[in-house]
DNA sequence: GCTGCTCTATTTGTATACAAAATTTAACGT
DNA sequence: ACGTTAAATTTTGTATACAAATAGAGCAGC
């Protein structure tokens, strides 16, 4: 059986991808503890394990809250990420094998099917949202960089960053979606710069599409 | 009185840092615990967290070892730094005040006066070292990004990494003094293409170096 | 000599207990 | 009413206790 300490980090963290708990909320180790009938030993573990990743913020003494982010973070988180994931495609593209560039365009289809109009938009933001992350986390996985994958990790996991496309217009939709084509044709032809260069402009459009959506509310 | 495990747990890094502890040692919570005259809990706490920073592996019922790098790990590391702290130039240098310009050229002196080869090498090692930290460290930190600084920090806690100096060769520690120079010019200039490139192939340069001499060895 | 097994001794994972610190509540004076 | 201080409560930090899992020693069999 899976350590308890390991199955408290996974709910409470997906608990907080999915906004289930409010911002900054507080986190008292006693109440999940009882809440999940455990003691709060590994509760205390999963939290700490969730303050290294960034997701709750933890000061001495005082205890766990829900971290927050502003418009500031979110653009240091994107800038980050435009480098970071554009690096992963430099390194993906002369390593990518046949089979991978399927898995790829494979991905890229079933977005562009879900993406038609006719799907109802309560089913079709969440699937998007999934097959987006599996599409970039494919890249990250075939840089084949441990490291790299780590540092992008830290980065993606924020609940706004999780939900991209909930603030997408249709045009930023389309536009994302031929942005995962590009990259992948851009791999395909062996092309490391013009696959890392779409990824980078690929990932600063969403920045400003998310950023124009959080300032505005 | 600050925390135990925060006291445990900079103990523990040190110690890894420096070296003091063999190679995929094994970290043995009870041990640690009795040699400190502490209890077990603390010592997990401070465990978990060396591992979030990739200082220790840790796997389920078998407990802590401290990490190993290998060839691969360093090529990664040091392709991800130059990245990153070139990007932390590029965000640095439109920022930069007189005043840590200054700094940055204090620290410049400090390390050609050290490099100067009348000083005994056992002493002028570790201040290069240390020196060398500060000036990667300042301008991080005048990128103005917690998120860049949280980023190359767990890449830069690696203990090859920390006695970098040690492996140099007399031209190439020359050749890193110059970068140095070059970077805080470049700065004053306001030029942040020019900065990031010198900071590039300043990181990119101590890769080789090292590479070189650990293959050796 | 080597491989695979069982049993014991360590060692980790979790629960519980208590002390120290912070937060909340209540009381008090102005 | 308001703000300030002090007691009461809550919550974190550390220690200890015990159960579950692992590692290692010793031994049988080939």
């Amino acid at each position: 059986m899976a350590k308890i300490a390991t199955t408290v980090y996974e709910q409470i963290r997906t608990a907080i991808l999915n906004g289930e708990l409010s911002n900054s909320e507080r986190l008292v180790e006693e109440d999940l503890a009882v809440s999940m009938g455990i003691s709060r030993t590994p509760v205390r573990e999963a939290l700490r394990r969730l303050a290294a990743e960034g997701l709750v913020d933890v000061s001495p003494n005082r205890g766990a809250r829900v971290a927050e982010w502003d418009v500031h973070d979110l653009r240091e988180i994107f800038d980050l990420r435009s480098i970071l994931e554009s690096h992963a495609c430099e390194l993906a593209t002369p390593r990518a094998s046949a089979s991978e560039i399927e898995f790829l365009e494979n991905v890229c289809l079933e977005m562009e099917e879900l993406a038609k109009t006719n799907i109802a938009s309560e089913t079709r933001l969440p699937a998007l949202a999934a097959r987006n992350r599996i599409f970039h986390g494919k890249i990250i996985e075939m840089s084949n960089s441990t490291r790299l994958e780590l540092l992008i990790e830290t980065l993606i996991h924020v609940p706004i960053v999780m939900q991209t496309y909930k603030v997408y217009s249709p045009e930023a939709l389309q536009r994302s979606l031929h942005h995962h084509r590009e990259i992948v044709n851009a791999m395909k032809a062996g092309d490391e710069v013009w696959a890392s260069s779409v990824m980078r402009a690929h990932v600063l459009a969403a920045r400003e599409e998310i950023l124009g959506q959080t300032e505005e509310s």
